[in-house]
DNA sequence: GCATATTTGTCCGTATGTATA
DNA sequence: CTATACATACGGACAAATATG
């Protein structure tokens, strides 16, 4: 009864028995929520008996749970060893700001890009609330719904899926960060500058600009990501 | 021992037992070949009995396969009822080209987009000689080989993956259609106007060509898909 | 509309093989 | 090298939902 991992689980059931949501639909969403949120760190392992005892689910169940997560790539499975939550390497970091240059860059240089305007503009200011006490993982949370809301109006469902995984995958790189400020901060201002160039019909601006804002951001985690070690 | 769809399977047993794949991942690879190639018709069901027979293996290593291919969007989930191999909608094949047009165009009109012309070369002389011998289902493969190598020159495995997976769904709607020669024919010349605009470091003129290509090939497919019935 | 058969969703027990202390 | 822990994979069971006659 010992058992490790009490961060999982929290003593009650999952299953609600509303059924609507599959068991294992249900297990996904939880450990998703726990993986990026923290709570699940970043390269831990994700032991079957422990997981089963702690959310009250079967075996065939989680592990049905661990393909989901595996597809999206917060999981990693290593043969006969186990699963464990993914470790961005820095050639992931690399890879990751290349492709949200291309998406992110093309879709801001269209002329539907205003259509996002109005979920921009919250999304700022949300995360200047939030950084003004303090909140840094709820302005990490507005800073995924501002370059969301730059994506979404392309209006392609598929370019939303990508995105939301994208970002998804690049917070497991934030959390080996020991301060979300030091990432954060230095792009409240720009953020809220893309939103001005977009309000003043300047689309191709706003897009030069955020390829450099995206190449910062790039160095900024790469190089407080590498004093790391395994 | 009458059971159905002997289309899978083979009689012989799936699994070599060279244990280097897990047995999960060889159903899946097994599955995904069988979807891809038609042999597992668009809108049919995978009967979780008719399938653990015919690939001699259990339900539990046949779910964790399904859920490979749910993510990879070539197989849908309706609970309850089973596990069908994708329907693609009008919807969606709108929105796999809105992608396509972001993602191909913007690789393309990059100045590094030339590193991908050998292969794209290449492809272009596969189609031809498959073409001649009324080959259309390999006109099909090389011609998505010209698109991956287009996407390659952007130099991100996880522009690849989804480029890949991308035309993975379209060849489900390609299933669709009664004649592959009237899907493919029109853009082999296309292919090489493509090829010869990039050989002449002319890459902007040539994203744009294959902006309207793009466009062509969307209507051609949507045209030929309407008409089908549920 | 109802009773029945089929199929999915989920759990459990267990055997085997692999990695690690 | 042995022992242990764990992942992999199988088969059986049963309830619940769905399809069928």
């Amino acid at each position: 009864m010992d058992r490790v991992d009490e961060a999982i689980g929290g003593g009650a059931r999952l299953l609600a028995r509303l059924d609507r949501a599959s068991t294992t639909q249900v297990v996904a969403d939880a450990l998703r929520e726990r993986i990026l949120d923290g709570q699940l760190r970043s390269g831990s392992q994700c032991q079957e008996l422990q997981l089963t005892a702690a959310l009250g689910v079967s075996r065939n169940t989680l592990r049905e749970a661990f393909q989901i997560l595996i597809a999206e790539r917060l999981l990693v499975r290593e043969p006969h060893r186990g699963v464990f939550v993914r470790r961005l390497e820095a050639a992931d970091v690399r890879d990751i700001y290349a492709v949200r240059r291309l998406i992110e860059c093309a879709a801001l240089a269209a002329p539907a890009s205003t259509r996002g305007l109005p979920e921009m503009q919250a999304a700022v200011e949300t995360a200047h609330a939030a950084a003004a006490r303090g909140d840094w993982y709820e302005v990490g949370n507005a800073d995924v719904r501002f370059h969301l809301a730059i994506t979404a109006s392309v209006g392609s469902a598929r370019v939303d899926r990508t995105m939301r995984a994208l970002l998804a995958e690049l917070r497991l790189a934030f959390q080996l960060m020991a301060d979300a400020h030091a990432l954060h901060e230095p792009f409240l201002g720009r953020n809220q500058q893309l939103v001005e160039m977009l309000e003043q019909r300047r689309p191709v601006e706003a897009s030069i600009e955020l390829a450099g804002y995206l190449d910062d951001a790039e160095q900024l985690l790469l190089a407080t990501l590498t004093p790391v070690e395994p």
